[in-house]
DNA sequence: CCGGCAAACGCAACACTGTTGCATTTGCGA
DNA sequence: TCGCAAATGCAACAGTGTTGCGTTTGCCGG
């Protein structure tokens, strides 16, 4: 076929992070940019599969994964179950300027329209990495189906 | 000995939950009154084993961890490396007026002397649950160990 | 275009955290 | 004291993430 490669964008951006072009981490990063929301990894397994292509492995999925969050290219994150969630970096920009809801029922992280408070003062030797504000509840999907 | 009950007050507090007050139950919850901070299962096991007496089954303490949880006596959260902490829930009134501090190193959680913000409006169907205002970074500990 | 090397991949097996099933023990009321 | 439901302990399982290692592949130099 002649599109062997989704998005050409996807493996300039990993090109550019200096580490090599394959075929895996093309797909991951195009489902990264793709989603609107960060992915748990069996999430970004079964959207890959239906990419048509033969699946990813399991554990180079992961290391896929680890790979970009290293190079900058993606951001790793826990929901409210304990799952890591993988995002796009390119959507950090984002992320600085609004607020995430996290539903505590399917884990799902969603993005509000709202300004995050400037971060507070650290007690001595603390050093600041980020700060999110999390309101956390449950989604309108979750909170259809199986709320009370 | 004398000594079979740590502390009466974790034991009233779990009979005036309405469920029965075993010697497990006091147990977690009085080392869980006596941490500042919440502490994940593992550290769980092995303060109740320097307690001097046998060690409470694996299995048997996620149960009590999750009972006291049902019946408001503890608090259950994610840390930054995915693993369930947990919390007196004595201490929720003073989790309403300030903001925690999240190691990204160790998991660790530490409170902060700030006031968290407003709740800001959900998209319909989302219902609010809890506001939580999250700054990460390294404690002073884990800065000052391994650190660069 | 071809060869070679280090990085990346795939498979298998493992580790950690948390859960489920079931028989036995225990709190607590009758 | 008796009895029952709840709680406990043991074993086995499940989900998520990691490590080891041999094979494949991107990519650079010739």
């Amino acid at each position: 076929m002649s599109s062997a490669i989704t998005s050409p964008i996807s493996a300039d951006l990993i090109r550019a992070a200096g580490v090599k072009v394959t075929r895996g981490r093309v797909r991951v990063l195009d489902a990264l940019h793709a989603a609107r929301q960060p992915l748990c990894h069996g999430e970004m397994e079964s959207r890959l599969v239906v990419d048509g292509e033969a699946a990813i492995d399991r554990v180079t999925l992961y290391r896929i994964l680890d790979s970009l969050v290293a190079c900058g290219l993606a951001l790793k994150a826990v929901d409210t179950r304990g799952v890591f969630r993988f995002s796009a970096s390119g959507a950090r920009r984002q992320h600085a300027s609004h607020v995430h809801f996290r539903c505590i029922d399917c884990g799902g992280v969603f993005c509000l329209k709202a300004e995050p408070p400037p971060a507070p003062k650290l007690p001595r030797g603390f050093r600041l990495g980020e700060v999110e504000f999390d309101v956390r509840g449950t989604c309108a999907g979750c909170s259809g189906s199986g709320g009370s």
